[in-house]
DNA sequence: TCCGCTTGGTTTCATTTGAAACCGATTAAA
DNA sequence: TTTAATCGGTTTCAAATGAAACCAAGCGGA
C-alpha cells in the first residue's frame, strides 16, 4: 500500500496553496477597498448581473446564504449595493450595484486581474488552462458524493 | 485590457475547489476520528518525524505557532501525542506520537489515501502530477513577494 | 378559506480563527 | 555579571464563521 507523506498529499497542497493566495490576495482587498473576500465576489458577481436575488447570488458564488445575507448587509450600509423589492415574491428582493458600487468595482477589477497576473507571471497559457481545467474537476469531483 | 470575469478568476476557482475538498474532508476526519484538519496535519506530520518542536512543525505544514499550539494541547489532552522537554533549549519543547496517537494514524493514514484516490479517480498519472506540480508553483508565487 | 408545510432570508449562539499582548527562557552587549 | 533585546510558546480578546432557530411570505390540499 502506498505510504501516505503528506507534501504529496492533494488535499494538503490544495490547502496550502489556496491560503496562500487567499490571504495575499484578502490582504489586498481589505487595506485597499476595505472589503472582505465575500463582499468582493457579491460585487463582482453583481458587476457581471445587474439584478439578482440573494439566493442566485449564493448559488453562482459558491456562497451559502449566511454569508450573502452579511454581505450584502454590509455594502448596503456602505451605500455601494440597493435593494429594491421583488414583485413576485414578497419574502425575496433584488439587489444591485450602486453607481458608487460600480465605480468601486471599476477600481478593484483592474488590480485583481493586475494580482492574478502576478501570480501566474511565469505560467504559461497552456499551464493557465490546464490550471483552471484541473481545478474545475477537482471541484466536481468533490462536490459529487 | 481584457475583462474580469469571476469564474475564471484563479484565486476565485482555486478558493472554491479548496473549499470544496476540505469540507469533503474535514467532516470525514471529524465525524471518523474526532480530528480538526490542524490536528489531522500534526498527526501526520509527526508520524513521519518522531519527535519536533512546534515550531518545525509550524514550518513543516504551513501552520502558524498559535494553530499548532491548540492542536497540541488537544492532542496531548486526548492521550496521542506526548511532549519532552528539550535539553538544549528549556522554552521549547519536542512532541511526538504516543502508542495510542500512532494507532490512529495507522487508521486514518489508509481512509486518507482512499478519499484522495477518490477525489482524482479520473484523473490520469500525468494529470495527477501536472496538479501537484502547479499548485507547488502557485504557492511558491503566492508567497515570495 | 383555513391550516399545515415549505421557502427565502435574517438573527442568535457557539465555535473557530488571528493579532496582539504576554511570559518565561535565552542570547548579546556593555 | 547585569540589562536589554529576542525568541519559543501560550493566552487573551476581538472578529469571522457555520448550524440551527427563527420569522415572514407563499403554497397546497382539504
Amino acid at each position: 500500500m502506498t505510504r501516505l507523506h503528506l507534501d504529496q498529499f492533494l488535499p494538503y497542497r490544495l490547502s496550502v496553496a489556496a491560503n496562500a493566495v487567499s490571504t495575499r490576495i484578502s490582504h489586498s482587498y481589505r487595506r485597499r477597498f476595505g472589503l472582505k473576500i465575500p463582499e468582493w465576489r457579491l460585487v463582482a458577481i453583481l458587476a457581471e448581473h445587474i439584478k439578482m436575488t440573494p439566493q442566485e447570488i449564493g448559488k453562482k458564488g459558491e456562497l451559502d446564504k449566511i454569508t450573502v445575507s452579511r454581505a450584502a448587509a454590509a455594502l448596503i450600509a456602505r451605500g455601494l449595493v440597493a435593494q429594491d423589492r421583488n414583485p413576485k415574491d414578497g419574502r425575496s428582493h433584488f439587489l444591485s450595484l450602486t453607481a458608487e458600487g460600480r465605480a468601486l468595482y471599476d477600481e478593484i477589477a483592474p488590480a485583481a486581474l493586475q494580482l492574478e497576473a502576478e501570480l501566474l507571471a511565469d505560467f504559461s497559457a497552456q499551464d493557465r488552462d490546464m490550471l483552471a481545467q484541473l481545478l474545475r474537476r477537482i471541484t466536481l469531483s468533490a462536490n459529487s458524493p
